[in-house]
DNA sequence: TCGTTACCGAACACAGTGTTCAATTACATT
DNA sequence: AATGTAATTGAACACTGTGTTCGGTAACGA
């Protein structure tokens, strides 16, 4: 990749994640943005076809940091949690959460961020699907895997909203108990 | 209200809602609106200051039809569904959004609806509040009031998308039953 | 060194928003 | 039925934001 491709890319990106801090993503106009990276319009259209598809590329390697850490050390220790690696996962994702190394809590407590959410929570969803231990329940209780799915992440989701709405005084492993309380 | 202000009105709302069953809120314009309710571009903004307020006032009247409804039913059968009025009231909600008078369905389904599910959401707590008897688990749980009235009410607003999502094939018996037990 | 490629920047067409205003029409009241 | 009031019209307007175009310039890799 051109060295030139790799700077504008970086400089636009660091120009949308300071502005994600400041404002809803929504709110964020392509001006804004080429302002704060100092390049023309043209090149940030090179670059991305529309504002949401920034969006979705800063996503994934947002996501690519978090999820996939998360895979990794998930595999790494899998035999020492294994009577409980569930829970070991969701504590460790919401740990990695509040470090906030990108604005990716600014993301999630703003509105009007579907956009956001759903590639957030497609990529939960590959995670609770490896983790099959949770699913166990569900035949116990008579749902639909589908179902049950969607809940489990939905509800990871909304704790984790409310946890940043409510300015994140908790440890994490309280939110994680109080997940899985829930859950 | 003057009967031309009554029906210019109606027919706003009347093109809203044939409008938001073709798309989603957000790619529906003003001047689609206006075309459908065939009146001047100054008459709608004599109406309602932006289309914002529009979907506001449009989920007040149709609120007003649901949930005034199920609080009244709910009070006036108090005493027969004593032991479990919570779930009788959860079902009353479902089988009355299952009927789909207007198109709140479609609202709940479509992306890019976080207006629309706040309002929802809003007139959910306040009904959820209004049934202590599910409180009493939060305080066997050690779990924050607050984030436990807001995982019931998200968890209902998740259980309808989804319900809605996979074209509604369950009854709202079954559904309701879904809801309580994850709950 | 040389051909390629990214970037610039300024202009452009386009779509949507919200406002203004004078002229018109329907309304409620008497 | 007459009258003053108030809603509606329609067309124009300024404004913001989007996405495209294109010739010229400069940085890049080989």
């Amino acid at each position: 990749m051109d060295r030139r491709q790799r700077k504008t890319r970086e400089a636009i990106f660091n120009a949308f994640t300071k502005l994600l801090s400041k404002k809803d993503f929504n709110r964020i106009t392509v001006g804004e943005i080429i302002d704060g990276a100092d390049v023309g319009r043209a090149t940030f259209y090179a670059h991305f076809e529309t504002k949401d598809y920034l969006l979705k590329e800063f996503c994934e390697e947002l996501f690519c940091h978090i999820f996939d850490a998360e895979n990794d050390s998930g595999h790494g220790h899998r035999h020492i949690f294994d009577c409980d690696s569930s829970k070991s996962v969701f504590l460790h994702l919401f740990q990695h959460l509040k470090k906030n190394d990108n604005n990716i809590l600014n993301l999630l407590s703003s509105p009007n961020n579907e956009l956001f959410l759903g590639y957030f929570g497609n990529n939960l969803e590959a995670l609770v699907e490896s983790h099959l231990s949770l699913f166990e329940s569900a035949k116990e209780k008579e749902l639909p895997p589908g179902f049950w799915k969607n809940h489990i992440v939905s509800t990871f989701t909304e704790t984790l909203k409310w946890w940043v709405r409510n300015g994140m005084k908790e440890s994490a492993e309280v939110i994680t108990e109080y997940f899985l309380k829930v859950v």
